[in-house]
Parts: C-alpha cells; structure tokens; sequence
DNA sequence: TTGTATGCGTTATCAC
DNA sequence: GTGATAACGCATACAA
C-alpha cells in the first residue's frame, strides 16, 4: 500500500510538509541543498503524490471526458487514439464514455460529468438534436466544446469540417467522373443533426451546379453509420429500377457496407458504380477496391479541440469560437 | 459552478449531514420521513456528490485503467467497446492508456498508475516481455489483470485464448483446404513474447500432424500488426521463389494487408493464395473477400476480465487465475 | 526561504 | 435512528 504520505517525507527529510509540496511541485523559491534533501527522501520512500487528495484540494483532476457515440466505429477510435495522445501531452487523461446512439444516456453523461467534478472539461461528438444541445446548454457548466457539429448555440466551441462542401466536393467529383446518377446514403430526414443534413445540402448543390436534377429515390437514409447500414441501403438501392452509377457515402464505414452491396450484386466498382465516403479511415487504403473519400485530418480535430478545450479551462469566459478544420479528396481505385 | 455541498442539503432538510450521507449511499436506518426530506432537498438544490471528496475518503474511485497498445486498432477498439460497457454495468468507468508499442512507457504508466491512488485496478493488454513481467510484479501492488497473454507468474490473473490450438485450427483449416505451402506471417523471434510464440507452436504442430515439412522461408515475422505489417511481409512473400498457396496471419488486421498484397500482385484470393487471419474484427465480415478467421469473444474476454478484477479489487488475496476463452474457427470468402 | 494551521467535501467513529 | 466530530492527503494563506 503506497499509504507514504508527504508528512513521512516532510520527517525524514527533516523540513515541512510545505516545503515537500513546493519541491514536489516545482516551485522556485527553494534551496539547492533543501531541495536535494527532499528530493532523496522522496526516492528513498518511493513516494509519489496522492492524486485523489491534491484534486480535492486543487478542484482540478487534470482528466478530460471524452464522449462519443462508440469506440469501435473506426472514425471515432481513429480520433480518440489522437486525442489520447494530444491530452497526454499536455498532461491529460482521457476517460472515454460511449452513448450509444442513445440520446437519454447522453444527457445523463453530459449532466452527470457536469455536477461530479470529476472531469476539468468535455470533449462533445454529439448525436443530439438542436433543441437538445439548447437544452444542455443550460443544464451543463463544464468547459466543453463540441466535436463534428456546426450547429450555433452561444457557449460552446465547435470543431468539425465544412460538411457541406465536404459533400460538395465528393458529389462534384463524381460528376467529373461522368456520373450523373449518383444516390447519396446517410440523410437522417427525422433527426433535427446537423451533420447529414449539411451533406444532403452540399450533394444536392453539387448536382445543382451541374444541372442534374435530383432524384428523391436516390437519396437513402441511415439510421446509423455502421458497414450493415451501408449494405441495407445500397442493397436497396440496387434492388430497384433504375439503378445508380454512383453512390455517395456520408462515411467510409458506410461506404464499406455499400461496396460489399455492390459487389454482391455482381457488379464491378468503380466500372458499374463509382464509390465515394468521408473520413479517410484507415480500412479504405486497404480495401478492395481501396476507397475514395474525403479525407478529414483527425490529428487537426484532436489537437485543435484538446488545446481548445484546455484554454477553456483556463479561462472558462473565453467567447465561443467556430474552427473549421480543412479536409481534401483522397481519389482511390473505387472511383 | 456545483458548490452546493452536503452541508447545504443537511440545513435545507433540517438535518446532520451524516444523515444526508446515510441517504444518498442507502443505508437502510433512516426512517422513511427524513429520507424523503432530505431527498426533496436533494432534488431542490440539484445536489451531486462530489466525486473527489468521496473518493479521498473512500480511497476507491470506481475507475479503471485499460492499457493496450493502440486504441485504433480495430481489435483493441471492439474490446475496449466492451471492456466499457461491462465495467459501466458494473458502477466503473475506464480511462484508456496507449503504450504505443513502447516498452518504457508500458512500465511508466503500470508504476505511475500503481502509485497515484487513481485507479481501483488495471486490465492490461501488454507487449513486455517475460522478465519485465516479472519486474513489474515487485513494482506493483494494483489489482491488475492481464489480457492476451498466457505467462505464468504468480501474481497476476490472466484471460485469453489459447492461442497455440487457435493457430492450430487455422492452419488445419488451409490443410483441410489442400493447400501445403502454409506461409505464417506475425512470428516475432526476437522477443520474449508469448502470444506469437504460441501461435507459430500451433502453426507448426498442425503442419506436423499433417506431414508437411516447415520451410523457414515461409515463417515470416512482423514486429507490429498493422495492415501496413501484413502488406509488406506478404510482399516479400510473394516476390520470392516458391510461393505460398495460403497464408496464416496472426492477427486480422495483417490479414487485410496480406489480402491487399496478394491482389495487387495479380492472384485470386483464395483460388491462388487463401488467407486466414486470427480475431474476428467486424472489417473482415465485409471485406472483398471476406476474411476467414479465427473468432474471438471479446464481450466474453472484456466480461471475464472486467468481473475478475472487480472481485480482486474487493478481495486482494485471491489467489491468481487463468481463464481462457473459447474461439471458434469462421469460414469466410477467403479460404 | 520555510514552518504552522486550515480546509477542500466526504465518510466513518463515536456517542446519544 | 440521528447528531457532532475527526480524518483522508494535499495545497495554500499567513506568519516567521
């Protein structure tokens, strides 16, 4: 039991428990010869610092929650490796809670956090609705700022790319590729989120711009963004007259089931239908055929977010601020 | 800010704070009109214990370490899925460490975490050696359990498959395919390391019940199990005289590589090389083709691992166990 | 530059 | 069944 508390150091070094702390801590006003003396205790008593005890005192715990929909969507655990290492960095941990598409469990996470004390600050990668995030903002008191929504409440910093040119460019550059039947998968009509409806924006300006009147059977929800969804309605999709030339993912895991939908109808990718998601997941350089997308540069998210956070914490009146992290086309063997 | 503080809530209620303690952790002497005064005072300050308090009085914090190398590897990002729900279920939440595949940080973050009082217990997933293990049991005094890896010290629980039979079937699979020249790739000669030295026993052992001759050739080590990993070392295979007709690869993710190398070098998979991996991540259910494979349980891993730590966490002298976790060979597209 | 004393918010030990 | 009070280990206001 590490039950060797700065008192025992404080004694053996024969100085004050103050003096442990300002050594332990790094202060300046000690002197060399005090300081070596504690120094040698603290080796010799192998004592390290009682976390619990100096974030009761301090009120800072130097943890950050990180809150998503799920860990093992590769978009997200892509991220989280990021953030993990941004936080360590600069002296955080990372405490990973996972919604699970469920909006009553996010508010519980969102004002459990809030009140327990336990975290300095919330990283945010949202499914809830507008409304929703009004509601929090009331509810929640936390540093927190919120990932992959554009959506505008006062207080809370976002970062995400511009979706809807995000789309624009994927949609634009099937088009290049000569496609005009091109669906689109991923809309969540029901949902009042941000994201997808940013998406359909960009795809239907895209074929907007090139004069290619829109198709409503062509645009296919998702409930979620898991391979299966993406099979579900690409499979559907094919199912039906007037099959596409290509088809628009609003991710790559979507994308991945969509491929596979394709392929098991026996058609060729890119020749019969072209393949485009978004994410740049690592699973897509990989692929057969390797996948198409618009790249999004996680590191950016994580670093930008991270730091953004942390200013926060440091200085909670910040305004709210809106970062637009820049992504690019990735064009691969399925377009 | 959340400075409502049980004292607070005593005075509202009109009674002791170890009163309102009594009725938020439900002891059972309180009568019935003083619980509910004091949780009406609850509800009307909106009071939430502070964490940070209960846990330096406590010295419990109902927070896990889970250490694995990578949280973007797909492998580690299922089980940490899990690894998080069992633990919710079970009151903990888990804080996530990557050790980056470096074995200095591995012993920073098992000594630092040990040390500090912030963590009930720790599962993890390592890549040290044998005699770091044995190291590690004098530096540290956490509940710890170890995943993955079956090696025998004294202290430590361990939960994993067994991993000599699981390379074992995988291998009688391709032979039961017809196929002789085996190639293995994921041996790591170098270290003292389990895992791959166990799966290249069962490799060999299935090669040996079969009658065919190993060629050392066709062993081919990967210091890390990245698809990048499977890629090159499958590569490197292929350019050489004598190629493999199937290829074993120690975990899913170098399968998805290997695939990748095997079509870019214009074979049929499984026709003129079949591929067989070992983890059963979901990416393998829709890749072209899909990937045979070794599954494994992770929900089981994560709950057995989770449930065991919890109970050493309540009882420290328990004496260690091993448990091992069933698999199941899969057959998919790619064999 | 260093020592003394107090309090962070909770739980637990005693009484009543 | 409930109330006063000490203590968890640390950091800091104040004093020296």
């Amino acid at each position: 039991m590490s039950t060797v508390t700065m008192k025992d150091v404080a004694k053996l070094a024969a100085v004050s428990p103050r003096t442990v702390s300002n050594v332990v801590n790094g202060y300046l006003h000690v002197s060399d010869t005090v300081r070596a003396r504690v120094l040698a205790a603290i080796d010799e008593l192998e004592y390290r610092p009682n976390l619990l005890a100096r974030n009761l005192r301090t009120g800072r715990t130097h943890m950050l929650a990180l809150i998503i929909p799920e860990i093992d969507v590769p978009y997200f655990s892509e991220l989280a490796r990021d953030v993990i290492d941004v936080a360590g960095d600069a002296g955080y941990r990372v405490m990973i809670d996972q919604t699970a598409h469920d909006h009553e469990r996010e508010r519980e996470l969102l004002v459990g956090n809030d009140r327990n004390m336990l975290f300095d600050g919330i990283l945010f990668s949202p499914l809830v609705t507008q409304s929703e995030i009004a509601e929090m903002d009331q509810a929640t008191t936390l540093p927190l700022v919120l990932l992959g929504e554009h959506t505008f409440t006062g207080r809370f910093d976002h970062i995400a790319i511009d979706n809807e040119r995000a789309a624009h460019d994927a949609t634009q550059h099937l088009i290049d590729r000569g496609r005009r039947r091109i669906a689109a998968i991923g809309d969540q009509p029901l949902e009042d989120y941000q994201t997808p409806r940013q998406r359909t924006a960009g795809y239907l300006a895209a074929l907007a711009k090139a004069g290619v009147t829109p198709d409503p059977a062509l645009i296919v929800p998702a409930a979620r963004y898991h391979r299966v969804d993406g099979y579900e309605a690409a499979a559907r999709l094919l199912a039906e007259a007037g099959r596409p030339d290509a088809i628009f993912c609003y991710s790559d895991l979507l994308a991945m089931g969509a491929m596979r939908a394709v392929l098991d109808a026996g058609l060729r990718i890119p020749e019969d239908v072209a393949v485009v998601g978004i994410d740049d997941i690592e699973e897509g350089r990989f692929s057969n055929p390797s996948l198409t997308t618009v790249s999004i540069d996680k590191r950016h998210i994580a670093a930008a977010s991270v730091h953004r956070l942390i200013e926060r914490i440091d200085s909670p009146d910040l305004p709210a601020v809106q970062i637009v992290v820049p992504h690019s086309l990735v064009v691969r063997g399925s377009s």
